[in-house]
RNA sequence: GCGGAAGUAGCUCAUUUGGUAGAGCGAUAGCCUUCCAAGCUAUAGGUGGCCAGUUCGAGCCUGGUCUUCCGCUCCA
């Protein structure tokens, strides 16, 4: 069995096929860069999240998960810096395709001018520009910057588009009446949720350095480009995590999560060899080290996760904007005998894209088997061999005819297993077509009830990855399908 | 955003120079079947992405638009 060149257009079309991803709004020619998750991708994310839910916050003792607002005061993302860095007025040459921030472009040209002396045209433009930006006049800068024949540096001409404005982030108004509304803004990331709340976890909670806080939602992003299906959506999952630790102890931290990052990708099966670790060269504005988790995907090596040291710089600034001090007080003892006393702590964030983590898993799991039979015809299958931990669907119940009283009983193990877990019933077609179409949707288990079940209350299962399948008793499955879920 | 390619039933495609759309698979309902899809019968499903233009007449020509894919660009 050969596991064919993972295609991604293929991928995509399953996805459709199988009920996993929909083109959002796609009976009125879809939205671009917005999907929807269907009846199975709906699940496997959820058990995706679930997971990662669990592995934060259960199995660490000092990592407890909110669930902040999507919507936050206007004054958390001049705090965190958003505003600032993504309302800048952009203009492109259509000769190089060279996108400029418009003031750059004109300051540059400024500059020439007054290189050749022309000091007074200088000036004036400086002063157009600056008024123009006020009123956020754009098609008066491009009009300045036609008229004076500002070149782009590489294609050397003056074939500009029009001004726009790149926020990277959706804005809408709170307020019933709009002259009286207020703009806000839809969060970029989840992390400041997290920051916003810092003393009201620490304190309620009790919690002691270090801790962790972790959330799941949805953030979003006006991205100029969104590609690659999931990968890249203007409306997407996070699933993140902020340390809080010691000042001077974000190093051992950072690497601390780096490893423990890429352990928890490895157990829900992702290879090894398909990871990798890419630091950041260029470090964002908040960060003292950063790198990304990365995956292979099938167009390329992408960010999966990224592990970030964050220093204190969320939380000063929201001291500082706020005007509230946020601080902990430290009892423990340094070497000196006196405790570590007040400070901001310094984070380690960990933030891993729900719906990539979703396509690396869809990714892994899409196969092609091709084989010869023992009569010597050739037979295939199209199957997703998603992780039975994460499966959508985990026990498909199969009568293998409808009659003689089989369904009876395949009901009764149905009623039997479906409070545990998600359990699928089917008496239609042959059962080999049965097989075929839990193979493509993911299921790893099937049981099958014949007529031996009647006479002595065995069943048949059969297991997705390696077609096997094996006698055991009918009261064993739901005992042995928990164990196998478990077992990954 | 720029450049290239594409868009016909759920899927894969056909309709050979413009004359009001077909097949296979799939789906649904029945029949037949004792363990790995493709046995029988019937049924449903498309204003040919959308809008406009040319024409007596357009899925086929032209323009625009939407969406997708590829390359570049962008991605605190």
């Amino acid at each position: 069995m050969a596991n064919e060149a993972n295609n991604f257009q293929e991928i995509i079309s399953h996805c459709k096929e199988y009920g996993y991803i929909f083109q959002s709004s796609e009976i009125y020619d879809g939205l671009a860069a917005v999907y929807d998750y269907g009846q199975n991708g709906a699940q496997l994310k959820k058990n995706i999240r679930d997971y990662w839910w669990k592995s934060m916050t259960q199995m660490h003792d000092n990592i407890v998960g909110i669930d902040s607002a999507i919507f936050m005061h206007p004054t958390v993302w001049k705090a965190s810096g958003h505003v600032d860095n993504f309302s800048d007025p952009m203009i492109d040459n259509k000769d190089s395709n060279k996108r400029y921030r418009v003031d750059h472009l004109i300051e540059g040209f400024v500059e020439e001018q007054l290189v050749i002396g022309n000091e007074q045209l200088a000036k004036e433009i400086l002063a157009a520009m600056d008024s123009l930006l006020a009123a956020n006049d754009y098609s008066g800068i491009k009009k300045l910057i036609e008229d004076n024949k500002i070149k782009c540096a590489i294609s050397k001409t003056s074939n500009w588009t029009e001004v726009r404005e790149f926020n990277l982030m959706f804005n809408t108004q709170i307020g019933s009446v709009a002259e009286e509304s207020e703009t806000i803004y839809l969060r970029p990331e989840t992390a400041q949720g997290i920051f916003v709340n810092f003393l009201n976890v620490q304190k309620t909670g009790r919690m002691k350095i270090p801790f962790g806080i972790a959330q799941t939602g949805k953030a979003f992003r006006n991205e100029i480009v969104a590609r690659q299906f999931i990968f890249r959506m203007r409306e997407f999952e996070q699933m993140e995590m902020q340390y809080f630790v010691r000042p001077g102890s974000q190093m051992e931290w950072y690497n601390f999560w780096k490893d423990e990052r890429k352990k928890w990708h490895e157990s829900i099966g992702i290879p090894a060899e398909k990871l990798r670790f890419h630091d950041h060269v260029k470090l964002a504005h908040y960060a003292d080290a950063a790198l990304d988790i990365e995956f292979e995907f099938p167009f390329g090596w992408k960010e999966l996760e990224g592990i970030h040291s964050r220093t204190d710089f969320d939380l000063k600034q929201h001291q500082e904007h706020s005007k509230k001090k946020i601080q902990y007080f430290d009892n423990d003892l340094k070497e000196d005998g006196k405790p570590y006393g007040n400070y901001t702590p310094f984070v380690v964030e960990t933030s891993v894209g729900l719906d990539r983590l979703f396509l690396t898993i869809i990714s892994l799991a899409y196969t092609e088997e091709k084989w010869t039979k023992e009569d010597g015809t050739e037979d295939s299958r199209v199957v997703l061999k998603i992780p039975a931990l994460l499966a959508p669907t985990k026990l498909a119940i199969l009568p293998l005819l409808k009659k003689d009283g089989l369904p009876e009983i395949a009901k009764d193990l149905m009623n039997e297993c479906k409070s545990s877990f998600m359990c699928f019933y089917e008496e239609k077609d042959a059962i080999g077509k049965r097989y075929r179409r839990m193979d493509a949707v993911g299921t790893p288990f099937c049981v099958t009830i014949d007529h031996q079940t009647k006479e002595d209350n065995t069943v048949t299962i059969r297991y997705r990855d390696t077609m096997l399948q094996e006698r055991i008793a009918l009261s064993d499955v739901k005992g042995l399908v928990e164990k196998l879920i478990k077992g990954n």
